[in-house]
DNA sequence: GCAGTTGAGTTGAGCTCTCAACTACTTACC
DNA sequence: GGTAAGTAGTTGAGAGCTCAACTCAACTGC
């Protein structure tokens, strides 16, 4: 294995800024919807992107695309969700594996119930301290970092080998 | 209580951008740890610090503020740490309230063998996708966060309401 | 048309994290 | 110096997540 590249100072602040700053935020995030609205972020984020779908739903795997989660996580959410009676499952009629996810109207009363107290955290805690530079910043940084990690190439390697390969330069 | 202030669309694509580009990489980075060191990145965390610190040693509260963890987090994952041998935890000679945790050698290899292949991932999927100016940026924005959540009007708003109070301009 | 392989989704065990309750000690105040 | 309030840390129950194993359906090639 060649000789680890450490961190250099600059990278090494940005790095833990980033990750202090993150778990800060992640934390209130999840704790202020758990809170105002009993459920965890990756619920709301399920909620969210059904509500934005065409018929309120989404198959699956495409869910778990959307929303950057495992077919395992995702799967044991829906589980919950579905008890609580704000979405449901249904076969696919097209694929007999498929089944697709529909937000009811409960979970879309549900959603609008949460929204506002959460974008009031994100812009206390986040986007009202930035200025729209930096908003623009984050997103570009943000759009570098999803597509150095959503190539086929790093799928791959995100599921099974983070071995140093020669990476893309 | 007054009517939502909604994101903006840039603030819209800042805010999912970095809530997706996090997500992919927090999960990439725990599951290279887990896989290749058989811990997740908290504990990692722990240890970081713990051999940073004079004597290999930190107070228990301590270690819990420079890590960005709850107290009871902090307590289980200590325990399990200890249960490996990768620390141990002495009663603080001047507060008997307190614990004080040490990395032992075994921890400390540990980590010296666990640290290449981890600064290797945040390399190839954060650091070397940046530019020198989005480093900057990206302290810059971590840090400006960070200040917003660790005022002490907002530690408490973290732990108990996160209301839409009065917020500072 | 029938193996073998790939894809969609689920399940259960094990682990971490959260929340709330608790013990034990210390500090402040009168 | 004794009580009240605050601080340090732990604990246990409950919830969510990960990993690996599994089922069932859809392709693929012959």
């Amino acid at each position: 294995m060649a000789k680890t590249r450490w961190l250099s100072a600059p990278e090494q602040r940005a790095w833990r800024a980033y990750l202090e700053a993150t778990t800060l935020l992640f934390d209130a995030l999840d704790r202020q919807l758990q809170r105002d609205s009993g459920m965890p972020h990756a619920y709301y984020e399920i909620l969210v992107r059904l509500s934005e779908a065409d018929n309120r739903s989404l198959r699956m795997s495409e869910l778990a695309d959307v929303t950057r989660s495992s077919r395992s996580r995702l799967s044991h959410a829906v589980a919950r969700l579905e008890e609580r009676g704000w979405l449901k499952r249904v076969d696919c009629p097209t694929d007999k594996r498929g089944q697709i996810a529909t937000l009811t109207d409960a979970g879309f009363a549900a959603l609008e119930e949460a929204a506002p107290g959460h974008v009031e955290t994100v812009r206390r805690f986040l986007i009202d301290r930035l200025t729209p530079e930096q908003v623009a910043q984050l997103e570009q940084i943000g759009s570098v970092v999803i597509a150095g990690l959503e190539t086929p190439e790093c799928v791959k390697v995100r599921a099974e080998d983070a071995v140093p390969a020669p990476a893309p330069a």
